[in-house]
DNA sequence: CTGAAAGCGCTTACAG
DNA sequence: CTGAAAGCGCTTACAG
C-alpha cells in the first residue's frame, strides 16, 4: 500500500496553507511569485500528482469523454475513433471506449453509465438510428455530438458525410459503365447515410435516364459476409455484365469475394465500387474504386465540436443561465477514387 | 442546470437517514427486507444513478482501466481491444483508450495521467518494448497486464502469442518451396515477439538444413509501406522465387504491392506469409497465407488476468496486507493457415 | 497576498 | 435494524 503525496502533504512540508498550494499549483492569481516557484518545486520534487477524481468530485465534472460506436474493428470507426483520440488527448480530456454493436439497448445503459461517470460530454453515432440516446442524453443534460449519422437533418450537432453526394458521385459513376443492372447493397434503411446516398443513388439513375428497380437495392447489408451472401444472390440471378455499388468498402470485399467464386472478373464482369477507402484496399489488387471519406477529420471535426460546446455549457453553468449554444451541422465532402474494380 | 437525484434526496423523500439508503441501495445485509424494497422502488422511480464519482472518490477506487496500445487502427489491436472491452463492459469496468504510437514518452505521460484518474489497472504493449512503463506503474502501484508482448519471459504477468512458435511454424513452411532466399521482414527487433519470431525463424531454417544469411532479416518494418519498401529493394537485388516472410499482415499487404508492381505472381515468384490472420485478407484473391492469432481471445484473457490481479489487491489493501498475486505468463498458440501467397 | 472553513456525494465504523 | 458523524482530496467564497 503505498502512499500518494497530497496537498496536504505539500502544505505541511512548506509550512503554507493547503489553499495556497492549491492556488499556486492552479495558476490563481494573487498569489507572490516566490512562493508559486517554491511550490511548485517541491510539487516537483514529491512528484505531485492531483488526484483528479477529488478535483472532479469538487467541481462537479470530469474530464472523461464517451465514445460510442458500434464496433472498434470496423476500419472506418477505427480511423474515425484515432482521430477522437487524437483531438482529446491533446486538450486534456479521456475517451471511454464502448461498442454498441447497433444494439439500442447497450448503447442506453451506456449512456446510463456515462452519466454515473459524470462525464463531460459523448461522442456517438445513434445506434441503428435510434433517437432514444439522444432522448436520454439530452434529458441528463450531458453535451453530445453525433458522427457519421444524424437523426433529422435540421436537429443536433453533428459531424456526417454528405450522404447524397458520395451516393450519387458513386452511381453516376457506375452509370457510365453502361451495364443494364445496377444494384446497391445497402446497410440499414433507417439510418441518414442509407437514405442519403439511396437518394443520391436515384438521382443519379434519373439524371442517366436508367429507370430504377426496386429489386436492385438489397438493404441490411452489415458486414462482409452479408455483401458476400447478396454479391452471391445476384449473380446466380443476373448474367454479367453488372454493376455493383456499396454503402461500404468491407460489403465491397464480400461482394468482390463472390464474384472471384464465381470466376467472374473486376471491372469487366462485374464494376464495383465501395464506399470509405479502407487503406489496404489501396495496395492490394485489384485496388477497390471507391469513395473517399475524411474519416480521421471527421472524428478531429466531431471531438473539436463537443470540446466547444462542453465549454459552452460550462460557461452557462457558471453564470447559472442557459446555455447559448447553437447547434451546428457540418457535412464532409466525399470523393470518387477510380482505381481497377469500375 | 438538470439537478440530479442524490442519496439525500432519497432520504429525504422517504424519511429515513442517508445512511439507510445507502445501505439497500448496496445489498448490506442489516437492512430490513420491507424497508429495502420501499427504497428500491423509491430509487428507480426517482431515475436514481450514483454518483461514481462521489463514490469513487470515497472508496478511493475507480472501475476506470487504462488500455495502452500503439495504435487502435492497426487491424491487430483494434480486435485486441475489442476483446478487452467486451470482457471489461461485462465486469462493470471502463475502458480508456489511449494510442501511443510507439512513443516511450506518450507512453509514460499516459501512464502519469491514468495514476491521477486513479485507474483500477492498466493493460498495455509497452511502446518499444521499454521498461519505463512498468517501473513508473510498479512505482505507483496500479496492477497491470502486459498485452503481445513482455519485457523478460519470467517476469511480470503478461498475456503473448508464442512467437517463436510462429516464427517456426512461418519459415518452416516457406522452407518447403525451396527458393534460396527466405527473407524475413522483422519489426522492432528490441522487441519480444521480433525476438521470439527470430529465433523461430533461424532454428526452422537450421532444421530445413538453411544457412541463415544476415541480409535476409529487415528489421525495422512497422506498417504496410516499410513492408512495401523493403519488399521493393530485395525484388530489385534478388532474383525470383524468393521467399518473404513478414511480422504482420499488414507489412505482408506492402511487400504484396511490390510483388505486384513488378508484376511478379504469388506464389509462383514470390512465395508470401504474413502474420496476425487480419479478416480482409481471407476475403480477397489472393487470400493470405497466414499464421493465425487469436487477437479477440489475447484480449479477453489479458483483461481476465487485469481483474483477477485488481481483486487480489483490494483484497490485500483491506487487510493492509501485500498482495499475494503471483504473476502469470501466459502463450497463445499460432496457427499456420495455408492459403495462396505460399 | 494568505489561510480557515465549507462542502462536493458517497461509504463505513461505530453507537444505540 | 437504524442513523449520526467522520472523512476521502480537492476548490473556492470569504475574511483578514
Amino acid at each position: 500500500m503505498k502512499k500518494v503525496t497530497r496537498l496536504k502533504d505539500l502544505a505541511e512540508g512548506l509550512n503554507v496553507s493547503i489553499t495556497t498550494v492549491s492556488k499556486a499549483l492552479n495558476d490563481h492569481p494573487d498569489i507572490s511569485p516566490k512562493r508559486k516557484k517554491e511550490i511548485l518545486d517541491y510539487a516537483k520534487k514529491m512528484n505531485y500528482m492531483p488526484n483528479q477524481v477529488a478535483r472532479s468530485f469538487r467541481q462537479q465534472k470530469t474530464k472523461l469523454i464517451g465514445v460510442i460506436f458500434s464496433d472498434n474493428t470496423n476500419p472506418f470507426y477505427a480511423r474515425v475513433i484515432r482521430g477522437i483520440e487524437e483531438v482529446m488527448f491533446r486538450h486534456g480530456y479521456h475517451c471511454i471506449l464502448m461498442n454498441s454493436y447497433e444494439d439500442v439497448e447497450r448503447e442506453t445503459q451506456f449512456i446510463d453509465e456515462l452519466r454515473g461517470l459524470n462525464v463531460a460530454g459523448v461522442l456517438l453515432t445513434p445506434a441503428a438510428g435510434n433517437g432514444k440516446s439522444t432522448r436520454l442524453l439530452e434529458q441528463y443534460d450531458i453535451p453530445y455530438v453525433l458522427v457519421n449519422r444524424y437523426l433529422e437533418k435540421e436537429k443536433n450537432t453533428y459531424v456526417a458525410l454528405d450522404d447524397y453526394q458520395a451516393g450519387y458521385m458513386a452511381a453516376k459513376h457506375l452509370c457510365s459503365y453502361g451495364n443494364e443492372n445496377i444494384f446497391f447493397l445497402n446497410f440499414l434503411p433507417e439510418v441518414s447515410s442509407s437514405k442519403g446516398r439511396e437518394a443520391g443513388y436515384r438521382q443519379a439513375l434519373e439524371d442517366c435516364g436508367v429507370a430504377a428497380r426496386a429489386e436492385w437495392i438489397i438493404a441490411g447489408c452489415m458486414n462482409q459476409n452479408d455483401g458476400y451472401e447478396a454479391a452471391k444472390r445476384i449473380l446466380e440471378k443476373v448474367k454479367p455484365p453488372v454493376s455493383i455499388m456499396c454503402y461500404s468498402d468491407n460489403i465491397a470485399i464480400g461482394a468482390a469475394g463472390a464474384v472471384q467464386e464465381r470466376r467472374y472478373t473486376l471491372p469487366h464482369d462485374v464494376a464495383l465500387i465501395g464506399t470509405d477507402d479502407i487503406s489496404l484496399l489501396s495496395f492490394l489488387s485489384p485496388r477497390f474504386t471507391t469513395i473517399g471519406v475524411p474519416k480521421m477529420r471527421m472524428g478531429r471535426k466531431g471531438a473539436e465540436l463537443l470540446i466547444e460546446r462542453i465549454r459552452a455549457k460550462e460557461k452557462a453553468d457558471e453564470l447559472d443561465e442557459e446555455s447559448g449554444w447553437t447547434d451546428q451541422q457540418i457535412l464532409m465532402e466525399p470523393e470518387l477514387l477510380i482505381r481497377e474494380t469500375s
